[in-house]
DNA sequence: CGCCTTCTTGATGCGGTTCAAGTAAAGTGG
DNA sequence: CCACTTTACTTGAACCGCATCAAGAAGGCG
């Protein structure tokens, strides 16, 4: 584990995406950040069925929750990106239900689980910080439901790579030409939208000959956004002011 | 809108699957509690697309969580049982992304939104407490996404009614028979699963025949318990301690 | 260079949808 | 109290979206 970097130099806090912090509160999150942790592509950040008393920040990189069935067959919930928090949904109890794994090398704030506590404790408004947080990763996680439960494989892709788009911007990792990383494997994808890899492959290359979307060297640019989210029978959504611990 | 009840009074805070609260904490509820609503079944809780402020407690009856597709496909999220909170996951933001639905009457604990702020101001422990309740919800929904997106539409099925079963257990709602209320219809369990409602007809029917549940006159009763967890790829999980707002 | 992972394409088959009807039970109004 | 409607459930038959099996092509990487 590296040494500890200070908060007031956090690349990500500056961005829109980012809700600004009083520099107290900013001074008290930094104050109870254990370390940081740099771990490689694959790497398991949380083991399903494990106990883990540390929480994480995903500072840089990108990552993704996942169950497996005890057959083994893999269902992702969600991806993860940088600012968002590891380790507060389902450990809070006990061992956590699912599993997280690096989806490119990552950069991970630390914190110990009991922190969280004192967070609540001397700054109340975080509490609501962490509530807002939650809450918007279920609501993420209701897109999937519903995207796996009621969407046509074409819609699910379609919707998922808006969906991947959108907040790999808002995380700063557009370029001037509007592409974004896209790291995921086909596989991934496939887990992601309970589809089979290789019909994931013809929707996506059925997206990518009508030129909605292009996919190459591991980037990912999308074609007319509209036209996306109509085959995604998607409806607009608004996110401004997300907290960042 | 009815009169409100005290607190301490409340027919479900009794129950073993609650966690028990301070004499304090409990009056500081009761203080905030704006008054008690019954509503009758299919009577909508909360509106797609539209915001509210206010957040609320589920003391009797069941409800659901869903979301539509913009051509009016349907897909349920969860099950929200006695105890559960209303309005926390999408609206906290901006206008809830997702519906609720009575599925039999109901009776619910009224809260402004804004007294989740004097919550968290007064008593940082509840926090803590609606922090556990959102992950749990989401691990719910985790297990969802998991059960639509990679299990077979038998092994949805016995793992829907296994999950249900439970639940309303908790809630107090199970007989000396071991039989518990079952309001669901099965358009309601197709829209649950991502099923048609035909095929997930002809899936009961196989348990029935099989003996592994019973299911009439509105009433579910699980006939072998592992085997039917087996059926379902189902991964043990306890979950202890619940708290109540 | 050879191995491994990812992506691609074709052929075949099944799990689940859709369409269509019919039954049963529960509410509704005259 | 009984026709009438409505909602829930059931069953059969045809079809299709997607999974599965199989094999090949195209990169990374030690």
């Amino acid at each position: 584990m590296d040494a500890p970097i200070p908060c007031r130099s956090c690349p990500l806090r500056p961005l829109p995406t980012f809700k600004p912090m009083s520099a107290e509160i900013l001074a008290s999150i930094a104050a109870r950040k254990i370390g940081q942790l740099r771990l490689p592509v694959g790497a398991a950040i949380l083991t399903e069925r494990e106990t883990g008393d540390r929480l994480f920040t995903l500072m840089a990189g990108w990552a993704f929750r996942f169950m497996t069935l005890s057959d083994g067959r893999r269902q992702i919930l969600n991806i993860l990106f940088p600012g968002d928090l590891i380790g507060l949904q389902g450990e809070l109890m006990a061992a956590s239900s699912h599993g997280v794994e690096a989806l490119t090398d990552v950069s991970l704030c630390v914190f110990a689980r009991d922190s969280l506590w004192a967070f609540y404790r001397d700054h109340p408004e975080l509490a609501l910080d962490v509530t807002w947080l939650s809450a918007h990763e279920e609501r993420i996680v209701d897109e999937a439901v519903l995207s796996v439960g009621r969407r046509t494989a074409l819609e699910r892709i379609a919707a998922l790579l808006v969906h991947v788009h959108k907040r790999a911007s808002g995380a700063g990792l557009a370029r001037r030409d509007g592409s974004v990383p896209f790291p995921l494997t086909q596989i991934h994808v496939a887990d992601a939208l309970g589809l089979s890899p290789v019909h994931t492959n013809r929707m996506l290359q059925r997206l990518r000959r009508t030129g909605l979307i292009r996919l190459e060297g591991g980037r990912l640019a999308l074609g007319d956004l509209s036209t996306l989210q109509r085959v995604a029978r998607y409806w607009e959504q608004p996110a401004p002011g997300r907290p960042l611990l």
